[in-house]
Parts: structure tokens; C-alpha cells; sequence
DNA sequence: ATTCATCCTTGACAAGTGTCAAGCTTCTGG
DNA sequence: CCAGAAGCTTGACACTTGTCAAGGATGAAT
């Protein structure tokens, strides 16, 4: 008896608890959402905790609740966002039924969020040269960008299968092309140059199928 | 004769003038320079006057004498330190007699500047990222990032000509594909990745013959 | 209804920031 | 040699920063 409500109780502990953490961390991604926002906005070196926390619904005090401190909440924010965006061209990938079809639906996406998610796109490259300097942002940025190479990779393989060859790269370098093109699109659109979207097209669009 | 007692007093005002301007520019390009050695250390976002002028022979007010604030002073460590790295491989292009000699100076070259100025990489990185937010910086950054492209291409067209071809890709696409690797072999080798540099040369190596 | 842990706010702290004015030193032209 | 300009230092300013402790609000369990 005193064996099975211990075991019991200890259950009852142990599920509360998880729910406790469950909650906790539902309430560091808001934070961690909150935090992009700001980020996005003003980039790393710009970005006070009190700032990030005047443009959510909380005050900066919060934050010292839920991170252990200012590197801790950014890192939470870069692997959150890894989530969200290793998986933008998958529903492309699976669903394209020829090379012309792939192609345009990676274009379409490429415009996309170059031209909807500017802010997230600047903040990635300004955390990942920040991982040059900063030892704690390390890890976390290299896995991530290896996240980006595999999607890539994905892209690349499936439009080889559809017009039945292989690519013509290796995984890294086909990344580096992308990456230098997405990266230097991206400067020229928040530079307000109007070509800069079209001609990335154009330059992708040409590209595919001499190197996949 | 008064008049040119005056033409001659000109002359000499105007002569002396600028030798002050010359000085004053000195100075600036020397104090420029010590910031830079503080930037390529600390990054953008943790580098302050005052430790700038720490680690240099002068103390934080001078810089208001040389420049109007803080952004006209990185501004101008920006636009020395392009300078400084655009006629990297130009030596090894106008003398390489072969594709071999051309390849082989360009790798030892690169791998030169990624052991030794490391630093200086990654602060370009974190500059370029600094301009997506940051408008001011902005021109003099695709400034730079057309000469880098136009030193690449001079390497690319020049390997192609040794071997009596047309390099295959456009000078942007070039451009990106180096840069993204480079960029990558960056921060693998600041995360003490000992393959990072080798791996690096072997896929340009890899490439050189299909891309140019 | 009371207690107690959880969650969040508030206000304060020391340290660090860019900026600038006042004044010291050094150099230069007369 | 001396006056005045140029170059540089010093110290102060207003403000922002990350951090944290004290305490109020909230909500669940007893």
C-alpha cells in the first residue's frame, strides 16, 4: 500500500513537473519569438534586453527569469529559429513532378522570403559572423548551417533524379554558391536595388543546370 | 607686384594646406589602423573607443579630433582595409606561366590569409552583415564586395586564358561561390577545425577546372 | 480561506558608452 | 624668442547596458 502510493505520488511529481517544464518553455520561445523581432529589427549589436522587452507584452525583468543571461536568450533564438526555416523548400521538393516544376517552385519561394523575411535573413549572417567572435554562439550556428547545406543538398539531389543524372558538386560548395548569391542579393534588396530579386532569379535559374 | 606677392602668398597658404591635410590624413589612417587591430579581435559589437585607444598609443579623445563620431571612424577602417586586400592574388596572376603555377599560388595565397589574418576576415564578415542594418555603411561595403568580385574574376578569367577557355560562370556567381566557401573554411578554422583549411583548397582545386 | 510556490514587475546598482569642452603640450611661422 | 595654432589629454556629462534583489500579483493545493 505505502509502496503504491509512494509509486503513485511519485508519478503524480513527475508529471507535474514535466508539465512545469513544458510551460517553462513554452514561455522561452515567446521570449525567444519576441527577441527575434527585435533582433531582426536592430541586428545583435544594436539590441538591449530592455529594448527586446519594450516590443513584447513583458518587462526586462523577465528575461533573468527564464535565461540565464543575455548570451543564453540569443542562443535559444538561434535554435529556434533553425526550426522554422531548414524546411522552407520541403513541400517543393516532395511535390514537383518535373525539373521545370521544381525550378520554379524553388524561385518562387527564393523571392519569397528574400523579400518577406529581409530581417530574419540579415539577422542569420549577422549571428553567424558574431559565432567568429564568440565562442558560445559556435555550435550552434555550424549545426545550423549545416541544416541549410542538407536543404540545399535536398533541392539539388531531386532536381538531378527528375532529369535522371547527379549533381555536379559536392554538398559544401553547392551551399557556398547559394549562400554567396542569397547573401549578396540580400545586401542589394535592403540596399534598395530593385534588380537585385530578379537578377538572383535569373543567376539560379541559370545555374541549375549546369551544376546539378 | 602686389598682385604677385599675393598669387605667391596663395601658393604658399595653399601648399601648406595640404600638408596639413596630408598629416591629418595620416593620422587618421593610423589611427584607423589601431582600431582595426580592436575590431578584427573583438567584433563590430563589442569594440568602444576606449578600448580601441587602449590598445593603441593614444587615448579615447583624439578620435573626436580625427573623426565626427564613431560610424566616420569605421567607416574609414573600412574603406583602408579594402586597400589592403584587393590586390592579394595579383602578383600570383600576372606572373603564373600555367594553370598549375596560377592554382598553386592562389591556394597558398589563400591559405596564407586564412591562417594569418584570420581576424581580419572575420571582422569584413561582421562589417558586411553591420551594413544590412546599418545604411551608412552600406555603399562603401558593395564597394569593397565589387572589387573582391573583379579580384576574383581576374584570377578565374586569368586561369582560363592559360588554358586557352572562357570561364563558364558570370563574375557574380564567381564571386558567391568563393566567397561562400571562403566564408565557411572561416569560421570552421576559428572553431580550431584543423581540416577546415585543407578541405578548403581541396575543393577549389576540385573546381578551378570546372567553373573556369 | 489560507498558504505557498510560481511568475512577473519594479527599482536600483555598478560598469561602460559616445560625446564634448576645457586646458595642457608641442610645434611652427614670424 | 615668442605668440598662436595644432595636436592631444583629461575629466566630466548624460545616457544605456546587463544584472539582480526585493517584493507584489496570481493561481493552485490544502
Amino acid at each position: 500500500m505505502a509502496r503504491q502510493a509512494t509509486g503513485a505520488a511519485q508519478r503524480v511529481a513527475v508529471a507535474t513537473e514535466a508539465l512545469r517544464d513544458e510551460k517553462f518553455n513554452a514561455r522561452r520561445i515567446e521570449l525567444a519569438e519576441a527577441a527575434l523581432e527585435t533582433l531582426g529589427e536592430l541586428g545583435f549589436a544594436r539590441t538591449s534586453l530592455r529594448e527586446i522587452a519594450q516590443n513584447s507584452a513583458f518587462t526586462h525583468g523577465v528575461f533573468h527569469y527564464y535565461f540565464s543571461d543575455k548570451l543564453d536568450l540569443i542562443c535559444c533564438c538561434v535554435r529556434h529559429y533553425k526550426a522554422k526555416c531548414v524546411t522552407r523548400y520541403d513541400e517543393v521538393v516532395t511535390t514537383a513532378q518535373s525539373r521545370d516544376e521544381l525550378t520554379n517552385g524553388f524561385l518562387a519561394k527564393l523571392a519569397a522570403t528574400l523579400q518577406d523575411e529581409a530581417r530574419m535573413h540579415r539577422l542569420w549572417y549577422d549571428l553567424r559572423s558574431q559565432a567568429m567572435f564568440e565562442a558560445a554562439f559556435r555550435k550552434d550556428v555550424l549545426e545550423i548551417d549545416k541544416s541549410l547545406e542538407a536543404m540545399i543538398w535536398r533541392i539539388a539531389s531531386r532536381y538531378a533524379e527528375l532529369g535522371g543524372t547527379k549533381p555536379a558538386s559536392s554538398p559544401a560548395a553547392l551551399y557556398a554558391l547559394f549562400d554567396g548569391l542569397f547573401q549578396s542579393a540580400l545586401l542589394r534588396h535592403l540596399a534598395d536595388d530593385e534588380r537585385a530579386i530578379p537578377e538572383l532569379l535569373d543567376e539560379v535559374r541559370r545555374l541549375l543546370p549546369t551544376i546539378c
